[in-house]
DNA sequence: TTGACAAGTTAGTCACTACTAACTATATTA
DNA sequence: TAATATAGTTAGTAGTGACTAACTTGTCAA
């Protein structure tokens, strides 16, 4: 259960990755505290996953210095954004989730499912939502509340 | 990260659980080298992880004895394997992937996903399965077949 | 009945990921 | 520029879940 083969990022590593990509992204520089902020972690525990980071040549750090990605860190990180992104548009355009759900679900199924998996889902959300005959999306809405029973 | 919500499993104890649930269920007692080789784990890793089961009241475990489910344990064991079921379901009917990367993936994201999550995928699979204008599973197999793009 | 082997447990270790408390560095501002 | 607030790091600790090595218990056959 916790051999990570060689290269391998740890679903935690993954979060504080992700963390950082968005943070860069916004126009924001990432720093350790946006980050704990951002994962809800304490600072202590930012310093040890940047010092692993860097290590793996993910991320640019110095200590004292701002958090950037490497390339091979934001072709990683974009990896991870795709995976959540698709996740999440799985749970809320083809389930019909709330925001919420979809997010944490996203969040903590990202790690658990691989390029395979989440490429089917990709292809999966395209074909349902492209079709012209019918809206399987919102059928699905009638379908699931017009039975009274609870999600479970 | 790490924290576990009170009387809540670990990924890894629901594992456990999952696997006495098996072994019971085709005749067997469920003993420590059985549970040992079901998840791939070393025999002193299974002793620890029953005292911890057996702690939480899920199973009757004595040292020497064979292991049985409580009540409260095969109801939980139940939850686990359903939500297994589920999405090992939709991975081979909905997504039409092959029944290894479904078990494996079922493995991994039925720690990860709710019971909200995974009640309206069981209803998205009986909506879709249960249709009676037109195959979507087929047709979704002929769309992805179609392309030649790597799953990814 | 006893020796050998299989099954099970205990003890000790390791990696990972988190935490708090206390220290250091940087920035702001009076 | 000195005081102070904010940000970041270090050190020490803990929980989880795995491992190996060594010991104990149980069982079966000679």
């Amino acid at each position: 259960m916790n051999a990570m083969k060689r290269d391998q990022l740890s679903a935690s590593m993954e979060d504080y990755l992700e963390v950082i990509y968005h943070l860069s992204d916004s126009g924001m520089v990432a720093r350790s505290k946006d980050i704990a902020d951002g994962l809800g972690v304490s600072r202590a525990s930012v310093t040890g996953a940047l010092r692993v980071l860097s290590e793996k040549e993910l991320i640019n750090y110095k200590p004292y210095g701002v958090v950037t990605l490497t390339d091979k860190g934001r072709i990683e990180a974009d990896k991870i954004v795709r995976r959540h992104r698709i996740l999440e548009s799985f749970f809320i355009d083809i389930l019909g989730l709330d925001a919420v759900t979809a997010k944490e679900s996203a969040c903590r199924a990202e790690h658990a499912l691989g390029q395979q998996v989440v490429g089917r889902l990709r292809q999966y959300i395209e074909f349902i939502t492209a079709r012209v005959d019918g809206d399987i999306a919102f059928e699905f809405k009638q379908f699931y509340r017009k039975r009274q029973v609870p999600d479970a």
